[in-house]
DNA sequence: CGCTGGATGTTGAACTGTCAACTATCCGCC
DNA sequence: GGCGGATAGTTGACAGTTCAACATCCAGCG
């Protein structure tokens, strides 16, 4: 007896397949982007992602809220990615003068070097592991279909645990853990 | 100036809009999971494959490399959490009498509690993020496309890594069509 | 003004995963 | 039979993430 048998609402066998080679595909392709950024930038896709996005705002800086949003994480994650991000000089804070609370993150000459040394390889591998091997349907088909499970998922509770982090208290009582 | 603007052979604005909308999908998806998983039993998703995978073998049982090659982790990290799984009573370590090298990891009758009360929770919450939002052909041509994925990553440099140790994964990947 | 609730961001502890050794065993071959 | 290389699995140090608690500040309201 293996617990597949044991569900009442499980998969059909054709819905079985397609998840099981969904979730394969997404742990063998995360693990190799991953891979290969580490070995030529000693970047995670996690931080790559927040150079990224740091080089395309406006002055390279970015209150670290929206850095937050923008890159989907926790703001607690952030902030302990931008202090690595800082020790190794590739990102500064920056007081805001309108907010005494607030912080922006700005990308560094040194940043920007590190991300444009790091983009060629990354982008190949991108290239490789993603659009080489599908048809040109398949790539417009994945992006619809990552459209609409993003859009899904950005109405539930994982995406709007990201986005209010601090309202999570109360659900918290009841419901324990809400923002795993 | 970004650096989505220097590089010589980046992705034309219709490859960047689906790359976006694929890995902002797959964060958003895996944080959905492991969050909704992390609260009904305490268990992440690569724990709960472990429990899923030892609940299909026979008696219950697998050698460690073989879990690691059936689960796409590497072998410290499965050991590590056959530890932890471990201490919690869930699993359990058996020694090889025909190979004294060898171990198996065992699934306990409270690893099998465990994974049943684990595994509505999640069968549904991938009903909800994946199989509800989708049409019945986005789900066959989703399943499709992540195959070419899966298949060309195995030939990758991350599979090879995963698999230098265990060499007897092509048949496992055959006979396993199955199951979450 | 001063109080209160909400927002911003940081911190430390505990947990999980990675990488490079390391031990122990097996196998082929002289 | 024993040497050398491959294989099975574990370990410890370290990097990254999560969670809850915290300090700080803003904004509305009496």
């Amino acid at each position: 007896m293996s617990v597949t048998d044991i569900s009442p609402r499980w998969l059909s066998a054709e819905e079985q397949v397609s998840w099981r080679a969904f979730i394969d595909a997404v742990r063998l392709f995360t693990a190799e982007i991953d891979r290969e950024l580490q070995h030529d930038s000693g970047l995670n896709h996690a931080y790559y992602q927040i150079l990224v996005t740091l080089s395309e705002a406006p002055d390279h800086q970015i209150r670290m809220s929206e850095l937050a949003a923008l890159t989907l994480t926790s703001r607690s994650r952030l902030s302990h990615a931008v202090a690595r991000l800082e020790e190794a000089g590739w990102v500064e804070r920056r007081s805001c003068p309108s907010d005494k609370r607030g912080a922006f993150a700005a990308l560094t000459p040194a940043g920007l070097a590190v991300l444009e040394s790091a983009a060629r390889g990354h982008v190949e591998a991108v290239r490789r592991n993603l659009f080489d091997v599908l048809s040109a349907e398949q790539v417009t088909e994945l992006g619809r279909i990552s459209a609409v499970l993003r859009d899904a998922l950005r109405a539930g509770p994982v995406a709007r645990c990201l986005k209010a982090e601090q309202e999570a208290e109360e659900d918290a009582a009841e419901n324990n853990g809400a923002c795993a």
